[in-house]
This record gives structure tokens, C-alpha cells and sequence, in this order.
DNA sequence: TTCTTTTTATCACGGGCGTGATACATTGGT
DNA sequence: ACCAATGTATCACGCCCGTGATAAAAAGAA
């Protein structure tokens, strides 16, 4: 007979909850109250599963980070070996990939909101320092790792460093990430794909490794 | 004689003072308490050229994006004629007046702090929509013309569509700012301008308009 | 001077916050 | 049945907040 409550759902419960007010309201907003009022449960009880409202801030977070990671693990595993993979196919699976970190959903674009409140908020906030500066080493360390792959199968263009490019890319995808959040009137998810899809076709080569010309789109 | 105190530079040193809260703790500190203790005033005098707190906040956000419009107007009033320059002095004006943009300095960085501080803010406070949103339509409308100018002359890589290049610049930038003002350690003003120059390297033409050729680096 | 306006300084109120402490209810094992 | 552990629900305290009201001080004009 399972236990009627699971402690590690409830948490992801209010986690939840967290996440729902935080998009809605702002993290500001995130107050024990308001979580506990948002996940249809008493204050005590929040404060029964976790110690203290920066714990709950910190679990959150990290709870939003891995959320990202796992998404990106799960695209990763379904990618076809590379080893194997045209040319063409290697650029489409970078590309589906760099397009998994875009607010191209409601989900998504949830977690980006999310994931831009709790970064900024972790400027000023010593207890989120920490989380924040892994969670930008991990992505600009992927997309580093990435250009360095095409770098090395000869499908960045010649004459570019993978390193600038990286701050290049990483800059581009957090700040399309940012204006479509920010002003989703603005700059529409297609918006968001075609200048991603525009900057990857610039950097890359658009001829396969095995010389097929794959000229057009 | 000079009036003892000028209302107009009160407001101004008030709203310094904001900006020195914000910078060093955050939107979310920046209380009617917080910025007269950091302007050295009661809060009474605070209040007494400032109807309210949301009063303050706008006039402070408003303040702001004054300033950086300030300055973007006076490097092009500096710029040389564009008419009679030639393809590599206009690139350096726009080279010039998109670092502007860059928290490239202590002044600057301050100032895309602020920038970034109210801009996530509006998201959620209805107050600052409006402001935000004019905000964001300004300086992708900026991005936007700069590319036309560009394209008109020749100046733009053949091929390149200037609006959705300037949706990319104005991802590239804005995300250049928000990582170098989250992560001053991962990203170095100088690698801001080497993938801001790198960017504009890719998607300008290197040769002048006049035809000579000015090709490799 | 006297009077009016401007500026500075306090007080008090209601409200939201995190949190410690505590009581109550429910569960699951013995 | 009993009990210990787990989960729920409140209360109270101190803190900070914005704000209304009001007093006190300073400045400038008559």
C-alpha cells in the first residue's frame, strides 16, 4: 500500500507552485503565503517539507536547472550517432538542439521565464550564487563543447574560433531567450527560430564533409 | 542667488541614489527607506519630491533609459558625415555606437544593471510596461535602421535579410549584456567586443563601397 | 519684522513577510 | 488498543514596507 503522501511529489508539488507564481507574479512574489496559498495547501505544511523560504528558493531553482538538464539529456540519447551522420544531419541535430533552450512553447517558455528570474535575482542573492554560476558554466560550456565538435568534423566555417563563436552563440541564444520573455509581442517564437537557424547557417559550412553540395534551404 | 535647493538635481541625486541601491542590491531593495538612507536624506524629503514609491521607480526607470538615449544621440551627433564616408569609417561608426551599447565600463555596466534590474521587473509590475515596452522598441527600431543604412549602401552581406539580422544583433547585444552583468567572470568586457566585432565582421561586407578591395585582415 | 511657501523630520497605522513554537489530526506499525 | 511518527493547521512575535497626517524648521517675499 503506498503512503498516502510522497514527500519527494509534495515537494515538486509546491516546487510547482513556486514556478506557477514566479511566472505569474514575479519571484518577488514568491512569498511562503503565496506558494502555499498557490499549491492549495496550508503554510505549515510548505514549511513542514522544507526548512525555511531559501531553502525552498534553492531547492526550486535547482529543481528548474535540472529540469533543463534532463530535457537536453533526453535530446541528446535520441540523436543519431554522429559518427555516422552526414553532414546535414549533424547541423540538424546542433540545430534541434540549440532550438530545445528557445521558449518555442508554453512550457518552455515558462522554464526560461523562471530560469531568467531566478538568475537575475541570484546577482543580488548570495544563496543562489552558487547554482548560478554552475548553471552558466554548463551552458556555455555545452555550446562551447558543441562548436568545437563541428569545429573539428570541418562544419565551422574555416577561419572562425570556437571559443568567440561560443560566446557568440551563447549570447545570442540567452538574449533571444530574454527578449521573447521579456516582449513575446516582439519577437514571436518563429522569430526566434529563424535568427537562430540564420546564425547557424552563417557559422557553419553548408556543404557536406563527404563534398554532396547541399547548397539552399 | 541661488535657490538652496534645486528641486529638479534633488530628484536627480534621489534617483542616483536608486541606482546605487539597485546595482548593489537589487530592484527589490530599493524600499523609500533604502534610497533615502543611501541619498543621505530623511525619508520625508524622499517623499516630499516624490508622490510614492511607484512614482519614484518610474521616474528613476524613465531616468535611465534617458541617459542611454543621451548617449547614443551624442555619439551620432560625433560620427562623421555618413554621406562622404567610406565603407570602413561607416562600419566603425556602427562598430562604435553598438559597443556603446556593451557594459564596457564601470558606467556602463552600472547602467545595464539598472537596465536589465527594470527590465525583468516590468514583466510583472504593470506599472513599467509601458516604459518597457517603449524601451524595446526603441532600441530594436535603432538595430533595425542601422541594418537598413547598412544594406542600402552595400555594407551588408548580399543575401541577409535586415530584419531578421537585426532581430539577431538585437539578441546577440542584449544577451552580451545580461551574461556580462550576470557573469563578469565568464564573460570579460573584452570578449564582449570581440563576438560583438566578430558578428558584425560576418554579416558586413569587407570591401568599400568605392570598390576597392580591402579583403583578408 | 511678518507671512507664506518650501523643505525636513516624525509618528502611527495597516499589511505582508519569515519564523519559532505549539496544538491538533492522521497515519502506520506493534 | 496504544504509540510514535508524520502531516496539518494556527498563533504570535518582530521586522520592514508604503503611506496618511502632522509638526517643526528654514527660506524667501512683503
Amino acid at each position: 500500500m503506498p503512503k498516502l503522501v510522497d514527500p519527494a511529489a509534495r515537494r515538486l508539488e509546491v516546487v510547482d507552485a513556486v514556478f506557477r507564481v514566479v511566472v505569474r507574479d514575479g519571484l518577488a512574489q514568491a512569498s511562503l503565503r503565496n506558494v502555499a496559498d498557490e499549491a492549495g495547501l496550508n503554510i505549515g505544511s510548505v514549511r513542514h517539507y522544507f526548512a525555511g523560504h531559501q531553502e525552498l528558493m534553492l531547492f526550486a531553482m535547482r529543481s528548474m536547472l535540472d529540469r533543463v538538464s534532463h530535457r537536453l539529456a533526453r535530446h541528446i540519447e535520441e540523436a543519431p550517432d554522429l559518427a555516422t551522420a552526414s553532414g546535414a544531419e549533424r547541423r540538424a541535430v546542433m540545430d534541434g538542439l540549440l532550438c530545445e533552450l528557445l521558449p518555442l512553447d508554453d512550457v518552455r517558455r515558462a522554464e526560461v521565464t523562471v530560469f531568467v528570474e531566478f538568475m537575475t535575482a541570484a546577482r543580488t542573492d548570495s544563496a543562489l550564487g552558487d547554482l548560478a554560476r554552475e548553471a552558466a558554466e554548463g551552458s556555455r560550456g555545452l555550446i562551447t563543447r558543441i562548436l568545437y565538435r563541428l569545429s573539428a568534423r570541418g562544419d565551422l566555417r574555416p577561419g572562425l574560433d570556437p571559443d568567440t563563436e561560443a560566446v557568440r552563440l551563447w549570447g545570442l541564444i540567452d538574449g533571444l531567450c530574454l527578449n521573447s520573455v521579456l516582449h513575446p509581442d516582439l519577437l514571436s517564437p518563429d522569430a526566434c527560430v529563424t535568427a537562430l537557424r540564420g546564425h547557424l547557417a552563417q557559422i557553419t559550412t553548408d556543404s557536406d564533409a563527404d563534398g554532396h553540395s547541399t547548397r539552399g534551404r
